[in-house]
DNA sequence: ATAAAAACATACTAACTAGTATGTTTTTAT
DNA sequence: ATAAAAACATACTAGTTAGTATGTTTTTAT
């Protein structure tokens, strides 16, 4: 990687974890700056604003967090109701970069951002999407692996999780404790257990 | 009421409407003052400091808010679950000042105002316990009722009915259609019809 | 080795922010 | 009517913010 690469890079991570931690409006480019050990000058010739370090982030950090651990455990499982359950299971409890108090980055992005950066929102849509596609997808083998029937039931069903992921996520920020991930978590099997 | 009281009423409203707008960062005191054509020595006669403000309403204008449209219809109904699921459908698609672009005023504070401010969590969360008893409550009874069994199911049910209208909220900021609102309570129907 | 380009460093600026200092007007109680 | 208190108005300040201007150093290709 070259120098100049890395510290992009460097810029992008930090950031990253500043703005999940604290939200994007809260984190300065001064205290990116800071924690990076960049300076100013550099910063600006990676990026040309602030917002432009902000999509970077969501292309470049956000994205392939959520490919590797919101969609990659999807793909090419037998039992794709159980590795549904499984993941969330594991995003609650044990990814180690997804914090209690911080949320989920996607959603704390989303909840802060779509009120007035037309940018975010877009890149963000098109990342919510591509998992939602991949919970739509790993329903409908399930579906066909039983013979079920209902088309219109991955779609609502996928909406169902992904919405009640994120405010469970949002409910763990508030009573900073993963108490109400086992109580969403019991009830989450309860859930899925209709396709059985 | 009281010439003073209106003008820190009228503060209040503004104030709200901006933030549930904006979020609560992004609104400044200047952009109220000049919505509420309210001088900035009236406001600081009202209130201390802007998150006194902020906190003022939660408690004033927030609070009721929850009371009337979250709790109130929950309230002395022969048909608990129904009317759960009739609630819902009215907040997400009947009443007036909750807003698809906006999400849930409630869930945007929370997730903007937890990572750096605890006078805003406690409020919220205990404004949020209130929501959740009443749900519970809702759920026993018809528990009751039907003498149907297990103790631990009402609260599971609480939190995966709140996690998921909060993280529709969320859905629905991101694409702006009010679609998804369909379609997940289409889902949250199947869901409930659990209890019958 | 050297020139060009890439990468970085420092000092500055203009706009905005919450909050204050100090005064005036309006309301209220007597 | 008048004094006191409540309510409001204006001008200011200190700190922070994103972003710029202008330079220097480092890397890379020849």
């Amino acid at each position: 990687m070259k120098k100049g690469s890395k510290t992009r890079y460097n810029i992008l991570e930090k950031g990253f974890d500043l703005i999940y931690k604290n939200g994007y409006q809260a984190t300065s480019i001064d205290e990116i700056l800071a924690t990076t050990k960049v300076t100013k000058g550099a910063f600006y010739y990676h990026f040309k604003t602030k917002d432009d370090m902000g999509v970077a982030i969501i292309k470049e950090i956000v994205k392939p967090i959520i490919q590797e651990n919101f969609i990659a455990p999807l793909q090419n499982t037998s039992k794709p109701i159980e590795e549904i359950y499984q993941m969330i299971k594991s995003l609650l409890l044990e990814v180690p970069f997804l914090k209690l108090e911080y949320g989920c980055p996607v959603s704390n992005l989303t909840q802060e951002m779509t009120p007035w950066n037309i940018e975010f929102t877009n890149v963000l849509n098109k990342l919510i999407l591509e998992w939602q596609i991949a919970i739509e997808n790993c329903i409908k083998k399930e579906v066909n692996n039983r013979n079920l029937l209902n088309d219109e039931t991955p779609k609502q069903v996928a909406f169902f999780i992904i919405s009640s992921y994120w405010g469970i996520r949002n409910f763990g920020k508030i009573t900073k404790s993963k108490d109400c991930y086992l109580v969403y978590l019991k009830e989450l099997k309860v859930y899925l257990s209709k396709f059985f």
